[in-house]
DNA sequence: GGAATGACAGGTATTGAAATCTGTCAGCTG
DNA sequence: CAGCTGACAGATTTCAATACCTGTCATTCC
């Protein structure tokens, strides 16, 4: 279709691979749609991609760590008081799902239905760097002496957990519903309370 | 198959409904099926229930209802004091839960696909019943001087909402993992000490 | 006469043949 | 000669014909 006489490279073929998926859904985009839409053979694909789902989970990938970079940000962001910079870092976590799931409804559905594929693989690399950057907001919280925590990386699996229905696409549907805003705000105030240092 | 000769009841349909599904799947099942296992015509079980939909409502809530019951002997219990009520309520749950999981996985499932089918109706019921009995006990707690909570209701949302990976189907699987009980320990102890009063 | 039946119309699932897709590879091309 | 192509075998999906199911109701049965 679109013959560009640019190089074929993985990343090339990870964004027309999104292009297709977002036209086709999940169901219906095939390898073949892919080359079509780069103007080369379906065989040029399987250069770069061994398989039908190493190229999807690469695609999947490629959208989840889009979120992670901004919550990264939070993390390391000086001047935050621990409270703060939990409360920042879930609120930015379910605001750039929300925003995901608003701005490109189509997309998301489509993304929802990958990550179920790849939940063993892609998506628990995902959860576990998430995690991994909670606990690290925990563990400087600590030391601080504003948090009273056992360990730290339990409580963040805790405080993840615990924030599930803000963050798992699988809930999505609620995430538009009036009130979500206070539900949000009053989970966050209680796991806050929870984690405040004890005398 | 079996012509019993008792009159046709709505809790006999209901219960042969369970054990069509049980056997069949929820995408098999028909209204056919579940006459035919009471030796009537498939006319009579719509004098009970105008639909086939109404038929799969009934009796998902007739399962979830069997849940409620052992709950609501907690809420009810005498001289416990309101951190262990909290504490037994949410483990309660999650282990009625879990063993409906474990037990009987065929079933499980098949009421796990009729939940998403009566979302709005049914479970939307269950899900009011549960954070109903768990704002009673919020309440309670807060009145005896040992929880410090702005609204029972808001609080109670937010702790049933919070412990969603521990009664949500959805994740199911996960219940058996190793660890998970010391996922939900160390959640509920979170949650508990952000329950608890402040001067 | 109140409950149950079974034929029926309209709609939804099943089935199997045909079309398409995945993944490979020998050969082409620049 | 590194990258790309397109024909191919086996697996999966699509589609249309058929079978079955849902919901109704005039009729039958106790």
């Amino acid at each position: 279709m679109a013959p560009t006489s640019e190089t074929l490279t993985a990343e090339r073929i990870l964004a027309a691979t999104e292009e297709v998926l977002r036209r086709h859904g999940p169901a219906k985009a095939t390898v073949v749609d892919v080359a079509r839409a780069l103007g080369v053979s379906h065989g040029s694909v399987y250069r770069h991609f061994r398989t039908k789902a190493a190229l999807r989970e690469a695609v999947t990938k490629r959208w989840l760590d889009r979120t992670t970079g901004v919550l990264a940000a939070i993390v390391a962001a000086p001047g935050l008081d621990p409270e703060t910079r939990v409360r920042e870092w879930l609120a930015a976590l379910f605001a750039a799902k929300r925003r995901k799931a608003f701005d490109d409804p189509e997309l998301f559905a489509t993304y929802s239905v990958l990550t179920t594929e790849t939940a063993e693989t892609v998506v628990g690399e995902h959860i576990a760097d998430l995690t991994g950057q909670l606990t690290e907001i925990v563990r400087t919280g600590a030391e601080a002496g504003a948090f009273t925590v056992e360990d730290p990386a339990t409580t963040a699996g805790a405080l993840f957990r615990a924030t599930d229905r803000f963050h798992d696409p699988h809930y999505a549907r609620e995430w538009e519903l009036p009130g979500v805003e206070g539900e949000f705000e009053a989970l966050v105030d209680l796991l806050i309370r929870g984690l405040r240092a004890r005398d």
